[in-house]
DNA sequence: CTTGACTCTGGACTCCACTCCAGAGTGTAT
DNA sequence: ATACACTCTGGAGTGGAGTCCAGAGTCAAG
């Protein structure tokens, strides 16, 4: 049940939530708690709204997941980012590691493929 | 401690393993219990030993599992690797399906290659 | 104003992939 | 003979990533 509000945006409950992003409603409860997604502004009933952006980072957040990152290492990933200017040298040097990494894994998948041909 | 045997075998005991692969005692012993690597023959006082053959093993089974295999799909691949004329169609399905995510893992990171550098 | 579908919180439970003992045996160096 | 490093088995414990309730509240439809 979507709706439109004062400021015309979207919104929609967890449930709705749940299954445009094919995840179930208590993953995304514990990515909540887990800051993966900021905590959802709420109903008067206290029911969580979301705007369809909360589609994005679950995508963003399963396809990491699905590329070997954990989900504190997602969490890293989006505040980066969220904000480009203020990485400090510490989380470029994290982003640096994780892109030789994911070379890597590039390189070995690709050898995989052709090895399993 | 390794050593020759009488068919010139070079073989090495668990430590000496662990060492080379970089894995733990105890997951050596985790992944002999999971059939990933075969059950090691033992010394006369019940040590196991190994042969150079088992780093090779226990290198593939990492290298799989960071490319998002799980221990059991690694112990279904290798299966197939060892007896590549028998793989019967369930198997080879369950191959084709591991290297279509396996190719969409592939243009997945280097989309998010792109994307941090 | 009740029914039915949906959501809330908090906590217990599950599965995977290990890790960490305790208590006992093995092997070699002195 | 003893010390010391190494290994054995079996079982308990851990951390990550969820899943599964129970009991209570919300809300649209009839």
């Amino acid at each position: 049940m979507s709706s439109i509000q004062n400021g015309l945006q979207v919104t929609f409950q967890i449930g709705e939530l749940a299954k445009r992003t094919a995840l179930s409603i208590d993953a995304i409860r514990f990515y909540e708690r887990r800051k993966l997604l900021p905590s959802a502004p709420r109903s008067a009933g206290r029911f969580r709204l979301y705007t369809p952006d909360a589609i994005e980072r679950l995508r963003f957040v399963r396809r990491m997941q699905g590329l070997g990152f954990s989900l504190q290492e997602i969490k890293e990933l989006m505040g980066v980012r969220a904000d480009r200017a203020h990485a400090c040298s510490a989380v470029r040097q994290f982003l640096k590691t994780k892109l030789a990494d994911v070379a890597v894994r590039i390189r070995e998948l690709q050898q995989l493929e052709s090895e399993l041909k």
